[in-house]
DNA sequence: CGGTAACTGTGAAAAATTTCACAGATATTG
DNA sequence: CAATATCTGTGAAATTTTTCACAGTTACCG
């Protein structure tokens, strides 16, 4: 068995995904007092295959024991190395409704890798309203804040019909991705935007359309 | 050129996800009062090739015309029919916090494919308080309920100690699937139970991989 | 301390998914 | 109405991802 860094190089989007959910799953253990896993135990609560999880692991530089399982604390922090999860960068929140701010407000406010630093919404009356942590600015001005706050992530929050013209600003202040939680889906205009779109609407449908194929 | 349904039987899940957000995309572009699409439009909206969406079309009954593009509305229709869009299912919302309470109060309280039949706390004092037009009940009435009421879904949003007595009572009550938004991961004790983890900082992990991965 | 059991790492095989390429069909234009 | 452009549907190729199988390693137990 060759040890060091055989298959690095470029990490697949599946595993990179897989990855994300096996350190939260160790942050949690690693909480308990655990100290140590197997791949098969990791397996069983992501509902995937050991075989998955170690092929996954091997995409870092180093991890686990041959004979023994993985120790949790050092398998925790090479995932941290090796997916830069050390590195904080700054994130926005745009769409200061009730889901906003239950983002803003959400556990600790403090979140891994991302830290919240500015608040936009197109109500000028919400501004005076919101008694948040972060400074909140209206909408027209996202290029010049995300330029002088160095924002990487947007967050957006709200149903808008602006949605497209919001978009275009975070463009325009040269935003790397977004997070949308609003129900119309956004498009990425550039290879170089990430965009994910989480709608609860679509995960329903989904969830039915698994239940009626799999009843039929 | 062959008609008629050649590749259907079962659809990958990947084609079953992409199938969904170009059903959303057709009702929004059937509200603006558009006919007709092609498939490299829908590919450019959803960010994947005109083939990739040619094919996942492929797996319904009919569809589009060669020459010209896809009839909205019969590509709706379709979609709806295949996918079982139809059929009205119940759900519950367990935890009855902020982000409960914004997804009962989300849009028009009416989603597709799921009606919210009830809403579960294990905070007593906040039956009372709640004043949403559906009925709620403490956590350890679940399997009665989920029985009595035929609810076949269940949305958890609250970060929770019991999270795991939780499931385990959704799972006795005989629920088909959790969409849980708790930080807390859940993994399926079940083949037969769906479970879909949002976490938003796992997204942000995500993100942050990205980020850094592409950087190097 | 030897034997057994459990575990990782990984090349190779298998399976799943995406991409390609093009035949066949429709619309459009002059 | 012919010529051109655009578009779908789909078998086949290419690619990606998962699964398998097993050599090599460590822990454990009597």
């Amino acid at each position: 068995m060759r040890k060091k860094n055989k298959q690095k190089g470029h990490i697949p989007l599946p595993a990179l995904a897989r990855l994300c959910k096996i350190y939260n799953l160790l942050e949690e253990m690693h909480d308990k007092g655990e100290t140590s896993i197997s791949s098969h135990d990791i397996g069983k609560r992501l509902g995937v295959g050991s075989h998955n999880i170690r092929k996954d692991i091997g995409y870092l530089d180093e991890a686990g024991t041959s004979g023994a399982g993985y120790d949790i604390a050092k398998l925790k922090s090479s995932i941290e190395f090796t997916l830069g999860f050390e590195t904080e960068r700054n994130a926005c929140i745009v769409g200061l409704g009730s889901l906003g701010s239950v983002i803003i407000n959400y556990q600790m406010k403090q979140f891994p890798c991302f830290t919240i630093v500015a608040g936009f919404d197109s109500n000028i009356n919400k501004l005076e309203i919101m008694k948040t942590s972060i400074p909140v600015y209206p909408t027209y001005e996202i290029p010049s804040v995300i330029k002088s706050k160095r924002i990487e992530l947007a967050v957006v929050t709200e149903p808008d019909r602006n949605i497209d013209k919001i978009t275009e600003r975070l463009i325009e202040g040269g935003i790397k991705g977004i997070i949308n939680f609003s129900p119309v889906m956004l498009s990425s205009p550039s290879e170089s935007v990430y965009i994910r779109n989480i709608d609860i609407i679509t995960e329903f449908r989904y969830v039915s359309a698994l239940f009626t194929l799999h009843d039929r």
